[in-house]
DNA sequence: CACCGCCCTGACAACGTTGTCTGATGTCTA
DNA sequence: TAGACATCAGACAACGTTGTCAGGGCGGTG
């Protein structure tokens, strides 16, 4: 920028000005300012200016997910970063691998980068570590997971009512021998499923029975290793709910290897691509993901705008999505 | 950090040196800048460290994909974090929705917060533009598609040879009415599929039908229409090579359709989920996504530290997966 | 003609850090 | 005991920008 002011013969100000577009300059300095910048390669050094601006904004915003590369998350990813491209903010995206003490790192990280807000997709079974940087004022929205111990604004679904509504999907065609596949147990989301599922089982008056449900598989292999040993025993489920979108991979795959894909039911928790492809296609109980970047990143900037609104939990909705697997009626 | 050198009786370089872990403070201070800084919930300001920092390092890289959202490009960013993690290096990913404006815009955007290097896949047919950040240093890794009109570190598929590998499978089993469904023809990876295409077909002694061969399928949707189109016509091909992932997920569903996927031949550039779930399962030549993004955050930081050594272009391995639908022989 | 006010421009300090240099204290050696 | 040296701490300027304020020039008004 000095280098421009002095090619330009202006001040360092002037400059300031004319690259702000900042009203009050003669269109002739404009002109011998726009010039010079151009000549020289001049790029605005946002760092900088970022430092000394009133408003001390990046614009910047962190997005903490589980795993980039899941298409759920990715889409959450995707809709958020439609809703900051407008405002010219950025979005800096990291995974969280489902380890509470790189969320903690991360979280550190970000606020030391003094992005302007956080979008968090908790991990840890406790967010309590935040108060501090909630206190400071720092705009934070949680998606996905309710988040545990601090007050913030939240974009989630009612995973108990809709996995309940999954649960009695199966329930209406029939089925009382119903399976419960899960991911990790401490993930407020698998709590609140496997709720639904519970709730779902007894509004019925079907029995829960233990060796038909299993926690904590991690990914898409682990819960085909689970299905593969849940529907070979002698006696097995009729039908099953999945949790989470790679845990449906897993059971499509397992069912599959069992040859028992078009008799025993399942329905699953997240949609997926080319969930309509497969035979049977899988009833899934669907999230909206992209709807939620959204939503998150209009809550994060919003509360930016009024940092004392009060805060709120936003319910999105969830479909069922009737694609075949799941209609299928026990033997 | 005024108030924590304060606090603990210090002047502003001594806590600075406790904050970077500098030598040369006595222990009794370490503790007592320490304790000041935990009460005072101080946290470093990276912005202000950047500005003021000898190496100008802003600890961020930039990532220009076409949609972090489709599955081949969420991997490739999964790649980049995993390496970018491990040097404490944050990622700021965008998607550029192949347009060339957006591409510009973005880079320039990305130039004024001094990310410390760019990892981009072109989707302008021209990265002139270029020339002058290169010149300045800032350090660029092209990803995908081969960059032009610069001289640029490169990570890409050798896609002609890949798709040619992939028609010669479906040559060799007995098909010579071959179709090609192919992406937007400005972007090199799909004029270099197209050549695949085109130099199999002809080593095979088999002839291009032009009505066979379409280029310019925006998404999936797109896709399965020019599927469907080329597929009911009186004297249709009897095996599809698909260009992209996306294009691969619309043919297949035209095909099922039309009932023709037991019956036409499919080979798809670019692997995707589940495509060994659907009926047939897809054949396809892969690329591995995270393994691009390892290796071009690799190159981007190794070009930080040696700004000098000689740009290359890099060819990762691609690989056949068979899986069924390529190895339909023709009626 | 004196005064007011507007428009445009620049000087200067400041944002929160770190690089450099100087100085104070203590320890060792000749 | 003097001098050399090592260790630790602080003063100060600087990074590239912007907020604040002052001032020069000019037209209009009383």
């Amino acid at each position: 920028m000095r280098d421009v002011a002095a090619l330009a013969g202006v001040s360092l100000k002037t400059v300031s000005r004319v690259v702000n577009r900042e009203p009050g300059v003669s269109e002739e300095l404009v002109a011998r300012v726009s010039r010079a910048a151009e000549q020289l390669d001049y790029r605005p050094n946002l760092t900088a200016s970022n430092l000394r601006r009133a408003d001390q904004r990046t614009g910047t915003v962190g997005l903490l997910v589980e795993d980039v590369a899941n298409e759920f998350f990715a889409s959450i990813h995707r809709g958020v970063e439609e809703v900051a491209r407008e405002l010219g903010v950025a979005v800096i995206a990291a995974s969280l691998d489902r380890d509470p003490a790189l969320e903690r790192d991360l979280v550190a990280a970000f606020a030391s980068r003094r992005v302007d807000g956080l979008i968090l997709a908790p991990t840890a079974t406790e967010q309590g570590y935040l108060t501090t940087e909630l206190r400071s004022g720092w705009p934070m929205v949680c998606i996905d997971r309710t988040p545990r111990g601090v007050d913030i604004d939240a974009v989630v679904t009612d995973n108990r009512v809709a996995a309940a509504a999954g649960v009695a999907h199966l329930l209406a065609h029939g089925h009382t021998r119903i399976g419960f596949i899960g991911g990790e147990s401490s993930l407020t989301t698998e709590q609140a499923r496997y709720s639904g599922f519970v709730d779902a089982m007894a509004a019925a008056g079907a029995p829960v029975r233990p060796e038909w449900v299993h926690h904590g598989a991690r990914d898409s292999d682990q819960a085909r290793g689970v299905a593969l040993a849940m529907m070979t025993t002698a006696d097995a489920p009729s039908a099953v709910f999945s949790g989470q979108n790679l845990i449906t991979m897993g059971t499509v795959r397992a069912l599959r290897e069992l040859g028992l894909q078009h008799r025993v039911a399942l329905v699953g928790f997240d949609d997926f691509v080319l969930a309509d492809m497969l035979e049977p296609a899988i009833t899934v109980v669907a999230q909206d993901a992209r709807a939620i970047g959204h939503l998150a990143a209009e809550l994060l900037f919003r509360r930016m705008a009024e940092p004392t609104r009060p805060t709120a939990t936003h319910v999105v909705p969830c479909s069922l999505v009737t694609r075949g697997s799941g209609e299928i009626r026990p033997e």
